[in-house]
RNA sequence: GGAGAGAUGGCCGAGUAGGUCGAAGGCGCUCGCCUGCUAAGCGAGUAUACUGGGUAAACCGGUAUCGAGGGUUCGAAUCCCUCUCUCUCCGCCA
């Protein structure tokens, strides 16, 4: 990797104006610090908010202290300041010298504390939502509907690894030399498939379903994975860069969010859609010997991202719009799914609620992931300081921010493979997607 | 990579012999007044976070914030150090 500069290491980035990162409201968590363990709980996680309660208690405590001595100070430094004979002062000069010396100390004890009490908070996922089914584990997901009809065949359906080999478009074993394990090359109608889904699910977006098209850096900083909550529990699964202190993104959601990191914006604006494609980027830290084979798990994939930040009171409903918005790509397509909402267990650090769009792969005889639609409510925008404010008037509030796979392409290439293979070994190109492929109706 | 300039409130823009500066002025915006409509005019107001009080409202008090971090000082937007970002010129380059 090449460093967009060298020579530096550490960054201090423009921060917004407001104190990041303050994840969950601090003063809800303060008055309500057992019923948010107990829904913390349901997620299968141990969670110890005693040793929150301590923090902030020990904070506000010193805090108050330091506070007066600061007002002392000021008060005191003014009337030093109106005299006009400085040697009067002398006394006073004496006395606010060791009031600072012991302002110093509190400072700096205070910052401790704070870093402590910050560290703490950015490790709590976020609450789950009322509407989310409790659960124990995935098996708990509930399917909440299927859509379309499964293909049939009088042949037995292979899986998109042997098509995409066979066809000459995929090339694993080449991949896996020009880097590693899980890195495929495209070739040919492979690629132009690939591009075609792209440029397809973005016109689509953008052209019927009014999100603003963005083309994010494929890198970002330590500031911008911590406001969405990538970090900083989930490091070991990020690629960082070497000499810059820098990540691959593990997903668009993670640049687009942040577009307006440290914002206030204005009601007037509100909705903003934004959809970006983006290759992504993840290590895949713990999941050796899963799904080895073919396109499904890669450390580089590419991804149409959907981004949403809305008013509070609409989030839930713009969650069933964005869902929908993905679903359409599929059926377009023609290429049955079903949708599931995650249970409580299977939820993600920042995640409110999520529903899994699961794509049909008759050459694997099974449904799988294909998008993730989740409702962070406000948990990335305090985490990221995205506020907005309703009128001139109003005082700001957090927005909500959402996202969803608008899709994985990788996958949705996988999908149509094993979808549309035919007897002889060659796929059909769905009709919506031949203005795409200039014309083209079949691979092979 | 080399040389230089800069970073102030929603925006523009004062403020460098340290003190009454959360910060002049203008624009914008909000409320009120006024003109028969519009435009103009007049008056008042207009940052955020944390924290204490209060009915987790209104409101009142305190602290902090003039790119970020640190230092000097009774006191810093103003002085010193480090870093980051932006702009201009040269070099290099897709």
């Amino acid at each position: 990797m090449t460093c967009p500069r060298s020579n530096a290491n550490k960054y201090n980035f423009v921060r917004p104006k407001v104190k990041a990162f303050p994840m969950l409201d601090v003063k809800y968590l303060r008055d309500n610090l057992e019923s948010v363990e107990a829904r913390l709980k349901t997620r299968g996680e141990a969670v110890n908010l005693g040793a929150f309660k301590a923090l902030d208690e020990r904070r506000r405590g010193l805090l108050k202290v330091n506070e007066e001595r600061k007002a002392l100070r000021n008060k005191v430094s003014e009337e030093i300041s109106r005299l006009k004979d400085k040697s009067q002062a002398q006394g006073r000069i004496a006395e606010m010298r060791e009031v600072s010396q012991s302002i110093k100390s509190l400072d700096e004890e205070l910052g401790r504390i704070e870093e402590e009490l910050q560290g703490l908070l950015l490790t709590i996922p976020n609450i789950p939502n009322e509407s989310v089914p409790v659960g124990d584990s995935e098996d708990d997901n509930v399917e909440i509907r299927r859509w379309g009809t499964l293909p049939e065949f009088s042949f037995t359906p292979r899986p998109h690894w042997e098509i995409g080999e066979e066809l000459g478009i995929l090339d694993f074993e080449r991949g896996a030399k020009l880097t590693g394990a899980r890195f495929t090359l495209y070739r040919g109608s492979g690629a132009r498939l690939e591009r075609a889904l792209i440029n397809f699910m973005l016109d689509l977006h953008t052209g019927v379903h009014n999100y603003i098209e963005m083309l994010p850096p494929f890198m970002v900083n330590r500031e911008s994975m911590t406001g969405t909550g990538q970090l900083p529990k989930f490091e070991e699964d990020l690629f960082h860069l070497d000499g810059v202190d820098y990540f691959l993104i593990p997903t668009a959601e993670v640049p687009v969010t942040n577009i307006h990191r440290g914002e206030i914006l204005k009601g007037a604006d509100l909705p903003l859609y934004y959809t970006a494609y983006t290759p992504c980027f993840r290590k895949e830290a713990g999941s050796y010997g899963k799904d080895t084979r073919g396109l499904i798990r890669q450390h580089q994939f590419n991804k149409v991202e959907l981004v949403k930040f809305v008013r509070p009171a609409d989030s839930y409903h713009e969650l069933e719009a964005l869902l929908g918005n993905a679903e359409k790509v599929l059926q377009l397509l023609g290429l049955p799914y079903r949708v599931v909402t995650l249970c409580t267990a299977d939820l993600g650090f920042s995640a409110a609620k999520t529903y899994d769009i699961e794509v049909w792969l008759p050459g694997q005889n099974t449904y799988r992931e294909i998008s993730s639609c989740s409702n962070f409510e406000d948990f990335q925008a305090r985490r990221a300081a995205i506020r907005y404010r309703e009128d001139d008037k109003a005082k700001p509030d957090y927005v909500h921010t959402l996202n969803g796979s608008g899709l994985a392409v990788g996958r949705t290439l996988v999908a149509i493979l094993e979808n549309y293979q035919q007897a002889d070994g060659s796929v059909l190109i769905p009709e919506a997607l031949r203005p795409y492929m200039g014309g083209v109706a079949k691979i092979g």
